[in-house]
DNA sequence: CATGTTACGATAGAATTCTTTCATAAGATG
DNA sequence: CATCTTATGAAAGAATTCTATCGTAACATG
């Protein structure tokens, strides 16, 4: 069937430019405007495209893992804020490793481009830095985490065990006297192992994660070295620190 | 100045979304369409968005890698049927190994949602698997390879040592008389322990690269078990095999 | 070979979006 | 404080796209 094959075509072009304005696609595939829209209802319907006023954009299967983008806009504004201030801590040359939280991953996008040596578990992250020729990149490898996207697990671990990196960037779950949490068990023990593996360790948090504990403690609060958080801490714990 | 904060919220919007709709950022900046309209004519023209009838999609620095699909078409029809081929040699609940070819990375988009163990080098095709439920994924260590996304070094061969697997899915570059060839002498090295650590090797590769060998040797013909191909084979290589 | 189905292209009128222009307001600048 | 620049919202007419409908052609089926 001529059919299935020209929708077949049709999918590749959208997914490949993830936009095709539908005359572009009449000039491309050298059929009527007609047969085109009916196209792209079946690829709708099928829910791979999406279409808009003017045309379609890919919705299929993306390389793409958790949005963390999905989240309350009112969180984020903070998150970059406390990513602008966390980059300043970090030197072009650095060596540097990058756990997988959503607030990591916005220093992560703030640092591609610049000259760094990256070491990650966190596939988000990867992807920014893969491409990049200013960066070189070191990817841990091991089970993934299906949620966010990160490696765990002993392959992970005993990775880390051989690396030596200058400064360690972590996202944490909780923060009280006792120290820093995490919710996952596995991760704690990854990201205990990429404190050992750095020189340095900076904390990223923001002000919500005050005064909450979570299901694994990760380390007291001595020893980590910096912990860059938003401007709405509460005055008790500022003093503490 | 409130411009330029704007305008970052408006390419955040249309950045985690790939696309929006001119009324749909009307609703969600709270402001005039012409203003929406101004801001995306000056997005455009930094070039991180893209003007359509109706609304933008983002073009900006993307999270992907290497895009396999801006290659000669001719040759991608010929590797969709190969993959179409090859993934009927593999069953539900296999343990697979995937390297990081652009033929194994269409085995692997046909493989996506099937109930499946997945360890594999490559950043594409981890992105692939990594945010679906019916499938467990591994992710091989090492240094990352910008060109095209796969991790390669000792790491990676250790981490292979360490594995079983059943079926093992390679690209290769060349293929004569005397086996098979690669054109990275990392990669060949780990592909030989990906060879190593799977109990049954499948070679995925278009007839273009018959008669030709590349700079490493990767292992004769007898060391693996299938070799999927396009029907455009010459016949004296057909009766060889 | 009559008949039903499906695919295809064309077209008209409705709906949406785009461009251009104008008036106002808020800051800079001297 | 007058003046200039920049940002903003509103609106009208032009341009584009969408929906719905029709007639034709290709093909299968009985």
């Amino acid at each position: 069937m001529l059919v299935d094959q020209r929708r077949q075509q049709l999918l590749e072009v959208v997914r490949s430019r993830g936009f095709a304005s539908l005359p572009e696609l009449v000039e491309e595939l050298q059929v009527s405007e007609s047969t085109i829209r009916r196209d792209l209802d079946h690829l709708e319907e099928s829910g791979v495209a999406k279409r808009t006023h003017g045309g379609v954009f890919y919705a299929g299967p993306r390389p793409r893992l958790p949005d963390f983008d999905e989240r309350d806009p009112a969180q984020w504004d903070k998150k970059r804020l406390i990513a602008q201030r966390a980059v300043k801590l970090i030197e072009d040359g650095d060596t540097l490793l990058l756990d997988g939280g959503s607030t990591t991953y916005e220093v992560a996008r703030l640092l591609v481009g610049r000259p760094l040596q990256v070491v990650t578990n966190s596939l988000p992250v990867a992807n920014l830095f893969a491409a990049h020729k200013n960066s070189d990149l070191v990817l841990l490898g091991g089970y993934v985490y299906p949620r966010t996207g990160v490696t765990l697990g002993p392959h992970a671990n005993e990775m880390l065990a051989r690396l030596n990196v200058r400064r360690t960037v972590l996202s944490v779950a909780g923060i009280n006297e006792r120290g820093f949490y995490n919710s996952n068990l596995l991760l704690v023990e990854t990201e205990r192992a990429m404190m050992r593996a750095g020189e340095e360790t900076i904390v990223v948090a923001d002000s919500t994660k005050f005064g909450h504990q979570s299901l694994a403690h990760l380390a007291p609060l001595k020893d980590v070295q910096h912990l860059v958080v938003d401007n709405e801490i509460a005055p008790q714990w500022r003093t503490k620190l």
